[in-house]
DNA sequence: GCTTGTCCTTGACGAAGATCAAAAATTTTG
DNA sequence: CAAAATTTTTGATCTTCGTCAAGGACAAGC
């Protein structure tokens, strides 16, 4: 037995494997952490509220973000119980069942979160982007598994923490309930798309969809990136990565979109929305 | 042209039928309003916490609904914004795109709530039971139509004064929190039914789930009443009529369920948790 | 009590998408 | 840069579930 740390990791067709790591590899590799910044963040304690400290004063997605509806006070209390974390691309920020102590803001990067049936199925729940909070049910345990797709940003808040804030907060709490009312709605019109759409549907309402939310962040773009693969595509819609691929091929033989090597360029708008119209 | 009011209605195929109903009928009909008590509710004011008014204190769901969470002078206001409203069996409680000038608690009764696409295919996103809330989106529109299945009993608040009580009241405001997560929560397990299970899964899923919402409210049973048609099943499940009945069909001959005429009987529940497995 | 309408069931057939297999393209790693 | 690994694409075949059709059960209404 080499030194190191024993692990089990699952494989997506549900698999079991046993690897044994070194301690230090242990730590870069599964949980991915890269960089820590367990101090709080900056924003200096008595900085009146237009003069944000450098840090979040920085943060490109503050108005995109829980913060966007803080004033001055709420804002330095939400700052004194973060901290600021980076996880490398396949990193895996937590798993579903696992104990949940922290909430976290994304703030770049793009994640993959996903529930794992026993026999190895997999359901991709959501792609998270920088704005998008995770931990909004404040669950002790997680209910999916989030990976990163790509190098992540995110600001932490240990989970206790974060509930008794927002207890005392009542504007942070309302900023809470209505992220999570629009992720209820969300989830509500991607169960039209599992249920009742077709496969070219399906892809057509996901890529608009992915447009729409890139264009809060980077404005409205015919360039959509797709920062994840085909068969994470398919685990979002329901379908198999052969279905994605050709369905994605066929579109751009009928030339309704372009394939770019980090994801498509949309030519025939007109023609997806209205196979995604809801 | 008749006496009455010309009012369009649109059939599950999408396709579009003009009627005219005496006004009378009109309430009854398409409103499906048969009761309503715009008073307040009992529990008279100044009555304290244990002690509730008559009507709440009737109130079968307390323990179930937002209210259980609330302290006296919270319980109080809510009162004094809500009113009760009955509904007859077939009513729309609202449509899908129509202002929501209310949000509302379900005290009795079963309700559909479906989202319709343009081309009529229909998907329901959930089944409403007592306990149950509707709005907690908290949006000014509706964004699915919910349907009376049997003759339902709610209590009703104005939706822009039910937004400004719990922006005072935090703990009413985290019940609904609490509830909105509780209900993404279970939109992405259905995500997980949707993208991912076989007929045979969703049924034994979908079984096991009204079971386990059945039991929050009369006890656990293996009765498990099922006030909506195999359509309604279908929509909910990705599936068509004819796969759900053949479905039902097979299992009963399996000996799995037993189909009665308001419901099902499970006789192996292991087996259908074993289907339904997460 | 008979008609009417709605809901449920069953059968025959077909199609959308899954599965299996393998090659091509792209990215990662040493 | 070459080798290895991963991802994407394409083709052939199969299966599950949808579609179409029709009969039966049941409740509602005249």
């Amino acid at each position: 037995m080499q030194d190191g740390v024993r692990i089990e990791r699952i494989q997506a067709t549900g698999e079991r494997v046993l690897e044994t790591l070194p301690e230090k590899v242990l730590f870069d590799t599964v949980f991915g952490r890269i960089e820590s910044t367990p101090r709080n963040l900056v924003c200096s304690s008595n900085k009146p509220a237009p003069g944000l400290g450098l840090e979040c004063g920085d943060c490109d997605i503050k108005g995109l973000s829980i913060c966007e509806s803080l004033d001055a006070d709420e804002f330095e209390l939400l700052e004194r119980i973060g901290r600021t974390q980076a996880f490398a691309a396949k990193a895996t920020l937590f798993e579903q069942g696992r104990d949940a102590p922290f909430v976290s803001n994304i703030t770049s990067g793009a994640l993959r979160l996903s529930k794992l049936l026993p026999d190895g199925r997999r359901q991709v729940v959501g792609f998270a982007l920088p704005g998008d909070f995770l931990g909004l049910a404040m669950q002790p345990t997680h209910m999916f598994t989030a990976d990163a797709l790509t190098p992540v940003k995110v600001c932490q808040f240990s989970r206790p923490g974060f509930s008794d804030l927002i207890d005392r907060k009542p504007k942070l709490m309302r900023a809470v309930l209505n992220m999570a009312a629009h992720e209820l709605s969300l989830a509500q019109d991607q169960m039209v798309v599992l249920g009742r759409r077709t496969a070219e549907e399906k892809i057509a309402s996901f890529l608009i969809g992915m447009r729409s939310r890139y264009a809060r962040i980077h404005g409205p773009s015919v360039h959509v990136p797709l920062p994840m693969t085909r068969l994470d595509i398919g685990d979002y819609l329901g379908l198999t990565v052969e279905t994605v691929s050709r369905m994605m091929t066929r579109m751009a033989r009928e030339k309704t979109i372009v394939i770019v090597p980090d994801g498509v360029r949309l030519l025939d708008v007109a023609r997806l929305e209205q196979l995604a119209e809801m």
